[in-house]
DNA sequence: TCCCTTTTTGGACAATTGTCTAATAGCCTC
DNA sequence: GAGGCTATTAGACAATTGTCCAAAAAGGGA
């Protein structure tokens, strides 16, 4: 969980509240293929993704279709699923081995309670995934694909060189055939 | 501010809390045209809508786009703005005459910090927002123009009821011409 | 290194969606 | 109820994007 650690060291977590906040976290190893969560399944557990990569995905008319990516340091979670406690709309598997730190939302509203700089950093995380996911919301009603291919290549080139271009594909709202032709006007 | 109190009283404040709560905020007349929030612009206030409707667009290659509408009793924010305060990516405005109870962010953040439970109240609202804006994404990506339509007949007709169709269109994805013919072929 | 699997690319064609434009329909005001 | 807005619909055509498929390229063990 070392990467966990220093993510809340740079929120400013330290002594009782760092150690508190720590042992709510339990590790899980993944290996490919295996599931965070299964679509219909409700989502007991946020993650923070140590290592690894995690795909978003559902089953659409026979093949799959990815919403989302995680690389490792950010944290994991069928959003809707895990805040409403609801079955969740996607499946969440690893795309590699790796770990992840897993917090149950009963510790995570425990700890919010205990630990007043936990609930702020809840709301910080919440903060954070509604600007991304609104941002990309965003793009996919305001921009050509092409545009949101070359804004993925300008603020996060470690997309491309991580992840599997069909999923990219998939996240960017067009098939993998299109990503191609796209790919192959634009260099 | 009949509604927000009406809201508040609805999520359990009273006496004090209520009466702190409702005072942080201060009425805001609209007239159709009016912004809340101009592109460009560091949005200050959060807002909840008393009466009236709320358009955001962007203009884009001279025309505007739609990506949300925001109809009475909910709140309007442009929430990347809002919480990260940074220049925000769309304008908002009125698209009727309406009235809505504005909130400062430093307002915000002092009651967070002097009313517990506004602080949960904070948090419930970043979870609803996180839940909407993702399964609106979600559906962007998954979903055919056609099957967000028929979701938004079933879910929010309402939403057809009172917003005019080419602002709909926009936010489902689609031109206005193509909207038509989804409307065309459904019925 | 070679073989096997997976990923990426691209041709040919079809379906979807956008652009441009005009006609129709609603609605408000005088 | 006539005139002037604005919203909605729809034809004709063009551009974009998807489907189906096969070939090429890239990895990953044995």
């Amino acid at each position: 969980m070392e990467k966990l650690k220093i993510y809340f060291k740079n929120i400013g977590f330290g002594g009782n509240d760092l150690d508190k906040t720590l042992n709510a976290f339990f590790l899980k190893t993944y290996k490919k293929g295996d599931f965070f969560i299964e679509e219909g399944k409700t989502s007991k557990h946020l993650g923070f993704l140590e290592s690894g990569m995690f795909q978003y995905y559902v089953i659409k008319d026979g093949e799959e279709r990815t919403t989302y990516v995680s690389i490792e340091n950010t944290f994991v979670s069928s959003v809707m699923s895990f805040v409403s406690q609801t079955p969740a709309r996607e499946s969440v598997r690893a795309l590699t081995d790796g770990q992840a730190c897993l917090i149950s939302r009963i510790d995570l509203k425990r700890l919010a309670n205990e630990i007043p700089p936990f609930k702020d950093f809840y709301i910080g995380l919440l903060e954070w995934a509604v600007c991304g996911i609104d941002s990309s919301r965003h793009d996919l009603i305001v921009l050509t694909a092409e545009q949101r291919y070359d804004k993925m290549l300008r603020e996060e080139p470690h997309f491309l060189q991580q992840i599997p271009l069909q999923y990219l594909a998939s996240m960017l709202g067009v098939t993998p055939r299109h990503l191609s032709r796209i790919r192959n006007n634009t260099r």
